[in-house]
DNA sequence: AATGAATGAGAGTTCATTCAT
DNA sequence: TATGAATGAACTCTCATTCAT
């Protein structure tokens, strides 16, 4: 009963490699099934590799769901942080940051499913996702009331409603629109509602 | 093959009292453990019934667990329509519907709970809930514009944004509090967040 | 546990009408979809009554594909013996005969699917079947043979021979295809191979 | 849902052994029980395996069943050939051809049994089952009519005669007998109805 | 004479996981 | 490092049958 991070260590060059082919497919077939229906049968043929194989690199399945959440969750701050960090207003700079995430999502779809299904199979992981995310847009924009950026307000409650409406608008114009980008109306009219929030003229 | 609708024609007293028995124990259920981990054996025991006799009235898991989460959607936009028809100003009447919103959210925690896990398993019914919820928000809010109460703006998308500010804060202080009701400033919070998103001064 | 005859003795006029609805219905599901996919619940739907129904007239499943199979067996033969009676020699006896066997199956395709079933479900009436079926075909071969009408020869054998011929050409010619009836030419092949049993000449 | 074929592909030697015992379990469980009440359970507790060992050789339970159904064809016809390719005249290799046949079935007289589940179950690889042999029959004895070693006829229905006969004699005096062989004078006597539907004298 | 409700054993099948090689 | 083989518990669902009304 050793942990994943027992198995990663020490693990050569072909290792790392055979350990990543399954968690790229791993990513893909939880997308296409959900996590119940991606068996490790499933997730071991799309890698290539033997059923056996799995166990080297990873200790059950859930655990390789939770690190494929993790590792979302990571790349999805970075592309946000990235975007907002170019600079401009608050508002500008949110605003980045929301079509950052609309690309994001766009892009790789399955984040959705994929974080819908942790509520019963990875709930700590969930919950870390969303507390990430809200904690980065509360700070900033408390940071923007300090300076007079955009007025007084609840940053918390306001982060929880800019994070509301980056899962509603993705749910709808993404996953149910056959992950088509988002269209610029949608995009004008989500930016308009997030000014509001900040509570800022466009 | 029959459906749980051929099945549930014709039910004498005693049968329709099985069956709401059944359904009763298959919320709680679901609620606890999640669609998957629920078991039909688990169901029928907590029921009270042999595992025959569920599916004397339901056509299988899925077709209960569809069921279920219209009777939710129906139950949630009754107490959302109850309250916000109370009368008063646009405003009034859509943070007395979010209210009421987040007292149903707090007696019915499952709520979450199910909607979440119908992303794969009862996609169509999932859509339809967020579906029937926004597009009474969104006629509203047009309603509202009309009128001048409140000014023009997106209302499908202000309808969505309100969606996931339900969603989040239901999530953030209900489920992760224990189901404890909403403390009052995060109520207050929440009511200017609404204010904002409608464009009106509190 | 009381036997089918037990409760079909003292029944009223009613009760006989819905005895043989269920037979009847249960004729049509079994040749359908064979012994074991017949289950009651489609019996007692398809005769329009409730399951409980069911078990005031038959003992259960299989006594009551006993009966089907012991009524078929003396429709069959009935209509051999009135064809073969109708006179002439032994060989146009047997010619009638087999056109009128060919003729039941034709209507009654239901015969060959029902007959293949009792192999394992009810072997003693199965055997009954053929063994009057055979013995009455070897009595009137050998008195066939006692006249001098027909060469001597192995009567039993040539019986089973007839039995076989009937079963394959049935088999080949009504169930694969449609159940249409037996073309002509094929009747007529029939019917010259049918002499070559017998010993004579066309 | 991956075919027998596909689980069979890229066995071992171990696996192949496992196979083989799972196919032998099976047609002795098959063969005493019938179709329906040989449950997976019981083919695997005769072939000392798990339950779940057997989804890894076959499909389901009725393609196991199909591939024994076709295995017995095969093996049927090989015999038959074998038999009947030994020289001599049409009638003299006929005969053989026959012997072999009851021989066959004496050695293996689950052959019919499984046979007639197959018509439910398995009606294609049944109806191919009869076809082969029948047309093989066919070619034969169209073969013997153009040299003129047997008097014209019709070699189709001939050749259904033929197979009919090994049927009834068969289950008439193997099956019905605890799988004895054929007694001698029984022989003689097929062998002179096999003479008469060939149309030569003995 | 008839019914609707209930039963529970047993069916076929899946799957995460282990292990000898 | 990788594999093929094996496991067995758990799953959803069916069905002949019984029984109170």
């Amino acid at each position: 009963m050793s942990t994943t991070a027992d198995r990663s260590r020490r693990l050569g060059a072909k290792g790392n490699r055979t350990r990543q082919r399954i968690l790229d497919a791993a990513e893909t077939v939880f997308v296409e099934l959900g996590y119940h229906d991606a068996s490790i049968v499933k997730i071991t043929e799309a890698a290539g590799v033997a059923q056996g194989t799995f166990y080297i690199y990873f200790a059950g399945k859930r655990e390789l769901f939770e690190e494929l959440v993790d590792d979302l969750n990571r790349r999805v701050r970075q592309a946000m942080t990235t975007a907002s960090e170019s600079g401009g207003s608050r508002l500008a700079a949110e605003r980045a940051g929301f079509a950052a995430y609309f690309a994001f999502v766009a892009e790789h779809p399955g984040l959705y499913r994929i974080m819908r299904q942790a509520e019963f199979v990875a709930p700590r992981q969930l919950r870390q996702h969303y507390d990430r995310i809200v904690s980065g847009y509360t700070k900033r924009l408390r940071a923007a009331m300090d300076s007079g950026e955009i007025p007084p307000g609840e940053p918390e409650l306001m982060a929880w409603a800019l994070m509301g409406l980056g899962e509603m608008a993705g749910m709808r114009w993404v996953l149910w629109h056959d992950n088509e980008p988002v269209p610029d109306d949608v995009l004008a009219g989500t930016a308009s509602v997030v000014a509001r929030i900040l509570g800022v003229q466009e």
